[in-house]
DNA sequence: CAGCCGGATTGAAACCATTCATGGAGGAAC
DNA sequence: GTTCCTCCATGAATGGTTTCAATCCGGCTG
């Protein structure tokens, strides 16, 4: 009665073939498909049910795209997977994204200009629906999802990119608050290992190490810069280690560089934070787990994923330029010289 | 002269409004986009270069994946991007696609299997042209990637899945070499922290774990069984410490277990490796600047990634069910209490 | 000059899903 | 019995790109 034609059409299944199958219009199949604006008799609707079963109908994702002009995908942007910031940042939008049926682009830049902008213009050329942006090198490149009408979030910029909308936390804030705890502890000469600054401004984790320093009347402790690695950390370390004025306490802006740096002041037979107090950014976990523990400052990265995702693709996508600060907090642990206990 | 039309059009640029603007057809347009079968005069090229940057044209992916039937996109299922093996896993295998030009849809499964089916269905539904699964929890899905024809690589999995190819260290090998090394030192009583089982097999490193100890003639140590992360490691090192019959060495495997692990153990004032001797498996860059730096079995995941990649979407794409084994290597560091110059 | 050849260009048909404007059937109200 | 309305279902247009088959034009040979 109901099985018109074969059964078996070799190429993948179209709505067209679960159309035929069903006895109905390929209209109708879209409607079942996606509950869409008109309605469907339920007899009608369980005959297309079956035909899509039995055909094993998979709606072609392209078409859609096509159709709809959105691919239900958003693209990230970060430096660095491997760096478990931005892994946990990854997996967060990731779930945010999924949450709403959207799909994760991740991209690399690796720190090269070259390849970011790559990913950019790929991103938009996927007509991806929005971008979270956590490694901006070259600002001008941002045109590139302007012109192509995409939104963009970016994340923990410092200066703010014309008409586009930010979400992070304040650095200087959170790096100040770290510094002023180590200050607490009776340090005088603090040191600072920052990152290399990509930015055109001063990146915030360093103005707040002045500040707090400038706060309680101390003079600028040492400073290193390198990449936000633990190798890069390790040799930060060892040059603070060796600074003529070698600190008493440290404030690293990534806990990478924190780890690091405990390593080389572990090989030194230096202890932490006996002889110096170490204290750094970020929050991530493996802070948790180094020894000592680290005190960090932690950064709400779930929350500030799903701030971003929603920034993208919530109820007001194309929302112009909002700027969302979040709190960070200071977690307390022992490298900074606090007994075991929080206080 | 060449200014025929309007030159802003309001939409996004197609390539028809550049066809108009160079005063060519749409089909050239597409030849000088893409290199496509016919040639195209020079003359006429520069026109239509020309054309696509006064206008800004961007080719429409969704337009283009559907006709081609390939979205030049492959799609990742990991458990987990905040752990650091996926996490350089996913960067490789990011690094790999996007030299051929694809984008990589990242998802997480969290351990959940009606996740990883929701993520599999996705993707599959997204027309992606190939899938490393790292996570496989629950084999049955798989044939929805069969039944789309896309070309699938599992990693690290035990059980080979019939028709769909592999890629993977040879676990158990890898185990049983740092299992000897801890033998090696005189230990007798070797415990194992395993993850929880989710595959039908049992996990190549408790095979490998069990095969040195018998090569030497030793009784299995304790077994422990937790969560592949630094809490389920550190929960299952006070397990290991408080059993009866406490190790002197314990094979973790892998690096986040051993981190844990190396908390509990200094937390509880003994001494690693002096008291116990510890020795996991990964190779992850975190185990090299844990205090003391871990003894650990590195897997090759760059080119283990790279293998993946072009076994999906290289020159023999299609090609059924290979099989590729990686070779493991012992990273001895200190953990095991070897001296810390390596032999 | 007729006839050809070959390279450059074009028109149009796919690809698959969405949705609007129609059409048709059936029931209810007069 | 006619008219109108509601409810479902349909046909066809649309979206941007690729690519095949067909056309066109210039030049070359005989």
């Amino acid at each position: 009665m109901t099985t018109p034609t074969l059964q078996a059409p070799r190429g993948p299944v179209t709505r067209k073939d679960v159309a035929r199958y069903a006895g109905v219009s390929t209209a109708v199949v879209s409607y079942v498909v996606n509950g869409g604006p008109k309605k469907v008799a339920p007899a009608t609707e369980a005959k297309v049910q079956d035909a899509i079963r039995v055909l094993g109908y998979r709606p072609n994702a392209a078409a859609r795209a096509l159709k709809l002009g959105s691919s239900e995908t958003i693209g990230l942007v970060i430096p660095d997977n491997s760096n478990p910031f931005f892994s946990l940042l990854s997996h967060a939008v990731e779930d945010a994204a999924a949450e709403c049926g959207y799909a994760l682009v991740l991209t690399n830049s690796d720190g090269s200009v070259a390849k970011e902008r790559r990913h950019i213009r790929n991103l938009a050329a996927r007509q991806v629906d929005g971008v979270v942006l956590a490694s901006v090198l070259f600002e001008p490149d941002l045109v590139e999802l302007d012109d192509a009408d995409i939104p963009a979030v970016l994340l923990n910029h410092g200066d703010a990119a014309p008409g586009f909308s930010s979400v992070g936390v304040d650095l200087a804030e959170g790096a100040r608050i770290a510094v002023e705890h180590l200050v607490g502890h009776g340090h005088t000469n603090i040191g600072l290992a920052m990152g290399t600054n990509t930015a055109n401004d001063v990146d915030g984790r360093e103005k707040g190490w002045l500040q707090a320093l400038s706060d309680a009347g101390l003079l600028e402790g040492p400073i290193v810069r390198g990449p936000f690695s633990r190798a890069g950390g390790y040799a930060a370390g060892q040059r603070l280690l060796a600074s003529a004025n070698r600190p008493t306490a440290i404030f690293a802006s990534s806990d990478m560089q924190a780890i690091g740096i405990l390593r080389a002041i572990h090989e030194a037979g230096v202890s932490v934070p006996g002889d110096i107090a170490v204290a750094s950014f970020d929050g991530s976990v493996e802070a948790e787990y180094s020894w000592p523990a680290l005190t960090t400052v932690e950064q709400p990265v779930k929350a500030m994923a799903e701030a971003a995702v929603s920034a993208l693709i919530g109820a007001d996508r194309g929302k112009p330029a909002g700027h969302q600060l979040f709190p960070t907090k200071l977690l307390v642990r022992q490298s900074c010289g606090c007994s075991r206990t929080v206080p």
